[in-house]
DNA sequence: CTGTTAGCGCTTTCAT
DNA sequence: ATGAAAGCGCTAACAG
């Protein structure tokens, strides 16, 4: 394996010229670093990185954060760290994965202290967040996806809520549906903060009266099954409900059920929208769902680049985006009809 | 950040002392170690990997070779990523995650003569893998999730596909199926030599066939629409099928909408099982599905310990090591019974 | 059992 | 515009 030695000799310089060369860090004549360069190519040399590392102190080494026993990762989550290893890769760093407990600031201390990596991307991130505190208490550089409570001068990317619900009520009213219910998740979850639960339910509160149309929150745990029994009891109370936004994917496939159950039809008697479901998940679905699908890659490819911006040292001004999640029509969603059948309260 | 040499001092030795100490590479004496420890702990310190890597080259970094554009990633994928990560973690290295093209040795090359991963674990390895001979051209260390072609002396760790048919079939069988429809993934696929596709459909054939029932494979593409039609178009010719085994778990949605199309019910009239998915996948059909769970996040980890036992020199002998699905019953199968309804070529 | 020292391959002053 | 040389923090001969 060719070093920089070997470079150097061939191209008839000095080490510290190829280096020069290699990193542009000072002012070569055109001459030499075409030599230089030819040299490389002919050796096939790349530099090596922990030396480089080493001596510059900065590995190009970033790390991912993922809590795994979380609430399960989702298919979503795969599409974040994809979008972020590739951002990673084409900003010239490398990403290693770090799966880690919450609250484990300890591990992370050790992660950090062993100068492997130059910042970290939090996943997950609560609303209090440990590992937060403590990154800001040493001033070691991360980013974040998704937000914590307390954002001041906080990196992060999240996803737009307010303009996920917005899109999706105007998308049923514009086919003529006046009466909505929303599926939040379970009540627990929303009590203890998590963020997009609570972010949407707010959104869609503000928004259905905003737009004077009538909306229906419930909570809804996240299985089929809790689904079922929460649909009925949606439906049995409101029967004037034509249409649903979900916000927690699991439920769908109970309330599928239930609908076909009461012998409905989706669209034609009940619309269904999911808010943040990614396509391949609303794709599994008969009727495949219409949805708000998440910018789940560029999500993670934006917590990259929030962090590679602060490294960088590129101005950091504006660190803080909220991008939008995109309206993908499926079959589930149609304009609102008087249904054929009376609902009724047990289905058959 | 404290270093090597702060411990030395405070703990009255020289500094190799204290590596020697942390890498226990040569004997110390109780007393000694005693004080080093306790100073490491005061100072809190933690080696630095780069430059330990540079000294030792050995850098205890692993690279998780991860084709992102093949055939959409999967649920399953998550997992392995995970059991991967987790593995090297516990057995003290850090894993990078590197998506790149599965036919892009320029890439590997690359990444390799950068000198920062000890070894790589392949995924999604094609039958005959370029990155797999350039590895083994140059004697890199390795190790691979599935397997190709030439598995001589390959290090590697996959389903048993085989065990995982006999367990669907004779499930089946006990619920009293004796004519069992299967679908595998589509015929260009099949043609193209993609192992898991291969393997089980010569599994089918083999098992059904050595019990004594009937099977029927058909091919068919990863879509609902396509479930739709081949299901159609399987059962029109052969209507005494009562059971169905799918390898393809995209166009399960497809398969069910055709079954209800008919006013059959699952699994009253058709029983159907998913050979190779996820319990996340399976839950949220309705009714949740019966299927054979693969053992993503271990085939993740044991790809990792593949290569570890590689690295740290012990002996490999058994590097090869196939693992089981496992059967988790949903609500998708069920006793063979005489159907209500006959079955009719066009649904309604 | 412990210490001394020469690198690992590169970056970065300090000179010229 | 280029070179020489001092490290970065650690490992691993070599010496005792």
């Amino acid at each position: 394996m060719p070093t920089m030695h070997d470079v150097a000799r061939r191209a008839n310089v000095s080490l510290s010229t190829v280096s020069y060369a290699i990193n542009g860090t000072r002012p070569i004549s055109e001459e030499t670093r075409r030599r230089i360069f030819a040299a490389m190519k002919e050796l096939g040399y790349q530099p090596h990185a922990l030396a480089r590392g080493l001596a510059s102190k900065r590995s190009r080494i970033l790390a991912l954060l993922f809590p795994t026993s979380e609430r399960g990762l989702g298919n979503t989550d795969l599409e974040f760290i994809i979008g972020a290893a590739e951002a990673a890769r084409e900003l010239g760093y490398h990403l290693v994965l770090w799966t880690s407990d919450v609250n484990d600031v300890v591990e992370l201390r050790q992660l950090i202290q062993q100068g492997l990596v130059d910042g970290v991307v939090l996943m997950e991130v609560h609303l209090h967040d440990k590992r937060i505190e403590y990154l800001r208490g040493i001033d070691f550089p991360f980013s974040v996806i998704g937000r914590c409570a307390d954002v001041a001068a906080l990196p992060y990317t999240d996803i737009d809520f307010e303009q996920t619900v917005r899109e999706a009520v105007i998308h049923l009213i514009q086919l003529g549906h006046t009466d909505i219910g929303f599926f939040n998740y379970a009540r627990e979850v929303f009590e203890a903060g998590y963020g997009p639960a609570v972010r949407v339910a707010q959104a869609f509160e503000r928004i259905t009266q905003e737009m004077g149309v009538h909306g229906v929150t419930c909570f809804c745990h996240a299985s089929a099954q809790a689904g079922y029994v929460a649909f009925n009891a949606l439906i049995d109370e409101h029967p004037e409900i034509t249409a649903i936004a979900v916000m927690n994917e699991r439920s769908v496939p109970g309330i599928l059920q239930a609908i076909d159950d009461r012998g409905w039809c989706v669209p034609e008697d009940i619309s269904l929208i999911s808010l943040v479901s990614s396509r391949q998940v609303t794709e599994m679905s008969m009727p495949p769902l219409t949805t708000l699908a998440p910018p789940a890659a560029e999500l993670g490819r934006l917590g990259v680049e929030l962090l590679v911006q602060q490294l960088d040292g590129r101005p950091v001004s504006i660190a803080q985006t909220l991008l939008p999640c995109q309206l993908v029509l499926g079959e589930s969603t149609g304009a609102r009809r008087q249904r054929l059948h009376e609902p009724s309260a047990s289905p058959q």
